[in-house]
DNA sequence: TAAAAATGTACAAGCGCTGTCAATACGAAA
DNA sequence: TTTCGTATTGACAGCGCTTGTACATTTTTA
């Protein structure tokens, strides 16, 4: 039977709430006075029962993860998920992790599963932290939040990293290698990400003087399969482009696919670029030249800071993290066909 | 304010006990007063607060799965996680994830583990479904758990696929395309999954009369630079395999990525399948030929059945569910040089 | 038809913790 | 030294549910 407050209050000679001021990390307690409890914590291997905790406190001590379709992007929830974790370690908090299709009826939906599992702070990956309806349904209830590289302004922390400008460094890295002729596999509609990376190419050629074409910029939706359908678009021209930048990486494996279908070599006939830097992006070869997205940082930080604000309510946390270029074997110096 | 039992009780006209006896699936309630009861839980949107029932139950309602580094195999734990969370829903649990890194003193850090959180129920992922010794621990704090994939009996619970059975598929397979000398990059040391793919290995060229020859047998350890260590030994030799059986697809992706870096083209000169069917499989190019490990199935069963073990701690089950052949364009038929 | 079994009620006692509020200790000002 | 205000500590009542006891009522079985 583990020992419980009331057998540490006794250790330690005190009343429970003493000892529970010092488990919540309440300041007044004079610091010999906790040294000692904290003794008597140690001596008799003391651990709060959760749910007592959670009972009396009216907390659940469970952050939520909120993601959209849990097999597209496995890689990326995974790395989000272990992000979470780190951030509450050491924390009484556990991470529950809540796949949730999108859909009209998100924002209603949300309070069966606020009612059912009772967590005391979610933090919301696209397209759910891009949806104002449930945003703003979560505020009514009252439950903290934060989002990860949502397009929006409203929640009142959000984590995510320079999108454009990675863009626009990859971008003009192509052109660094000599690429004039440089098309873009766009994501899906609705992504922040959609906008920010498309952004950022168009900048990157604003910057290097190349004009815009409109016809080198295909529609994806961050699936392989369209990456795969974009590239047959692009491949089949007349005059092809040198260099794709695809939205993600993903869809470069789709570009490439269809390049290995046409004979092409990557780098040497075609170089290829993608984002976000997923396991494959090394797995495959040559290895993708990528942007390595800093997700595990972006949801440590995310969930650090909801979990915070929950002390705190009037906290507020707009951040970028940084990232890196990666450079691997797909994309190479233009050279004259 | 939410409902409470106590409402409940009040609307439907019983006494809260009894309402209590619903909600945990007591049998001893007529099926009309049920019904009833059951229509006020609805009328009310009842939900019962999980802290209060798991303090006076002594249950958490938490399912946690264990496993080991959440970066190596960021898919197929994503998938077994899928699996889990599939099992918990719309039952009162949740899961929970802990990476929990391998090491001797495994068997007591989950002592820790257990008092800080009070899992009801484990699932237990390769490499720790395989310690004895963390096992018996936990039969001794008399905890419920099931293994996946475990080389040992000792589990109550184990839920698998026939991976001798699939491994000596895939080679028969290539068998059938022509391919005498097949190599096979074999996978870590302690892992039930690197003597069941070696032993399907060995089945299959025994039953089509091939001789076994053990220097086409490298050893890997799961790693994508161990696959490409192991592609790097096979092909550098002056007879080398025609075709290449990896144990995983990240070592498959590695012979790959030394069969492109001497120029070989894969299938025409090599051809080349995997174990496990993650993502990165499809994405690459070619798409790979592997086994369509069911993990999700798998971790569904084991979590279902785990939580099915505390109400009937005398339950027993080992299973096996059903794999499939992933065909892919990576092998091809032999063709003499 | 009587006895046995199955269902149901009322009530009370917790589960282990935290919130409220009152009590006490302490230090500085008078 | 006394006094007052603030910093610290404690007593106690729940949080919402499950469970046990003791007994009443209904249904089933013999």
């Amino acid at each position: 039977m583990p020992a419980r407050i009331e057998d540490v209050a006794a250790h330690a000679g005190v009343s429970t709430k003493t000892v529970s001021r010092v488990l919540n990390g309440h300041t007044s307690v004079r610091a010999k006075l906790r040294a000692r409890i904290e003794a008597s914590i140690r001596a008799l291997n003391y651990v709060p029962n959760p749910a007592a905790r959670g009972l009396a406190g009216n907390r659940s001590y469970l952050v939520a993860l909120l993601y959209d379709n849990p097999t597209a992007n496995s890689s990326y929830i995974m790395e989000l998920i272990v992000g979470v974790l780190q951030a509450c370690k050491g924390t009484p908090y556990n991470a529950v992790l809540h796949p949730f299709e999108a859909g009209d009826d998100l924002a209603a939906r949300i309070d069966g599963f606020v009612a059912t599992h009772r967590p005391d702070a979610l933090v919301l990956v696209p397209p759910h932290a891009n949806n104002a309806k449930l945003l703003q349904r979560l505020d009514e209830l009252d439950i903290r939040y934060s989002t990860i590289s949502s397009k929006l302004r409203q929640a009142h922390i959000d984590i995510g990293f320079d999108e454009r400008k990675a863009a626009a460094d990859i971008v003009e890295h192509l052109i660094s290698l000599g690429h004039r002729r440089i098309a873009h596999v766009a994501g899906l509609q609705g992504h922040g990400a959609r906008t920010w990376r498309l952004n950022g190419y168009r900048d990157a050629l604003r910057k290097a003087g190349i004009e815009y074409d409109e016809s080198l910029v295909v529609e994806g939706d961050f699936t392989f399969e369209s990456g795969l359908a974009a590239g047959g678009e692009l491949l089949k021209r007349r005059r092809p482009p040198t260099a794709i930048f695809a939205a993600n990486d993903d869809m470069a494996c789709g570009v490439i696919r269809e390049a290995y279908q046409r004979g092409l070599a990557i780098p040497n006939n075609l170089s290829v670029c993608g984002f976000d830097d997923t396991p494959v992006s090394q797995l495959i070869s040559p290895g993708l030249t990528t942007v390595r997205q800093p997700c595990r940082e972006i949801a440590c930080l995310a969930a650090e800071s909801v979990l915070q604000s929950i002390r705190d309510p009037a906290m507020r946390l707009h951040a970028r993290v940084p990232y890196q270029l990666q450079m691997r074997a797909s994309t190479t110096a233009f050279k004259k066909p």
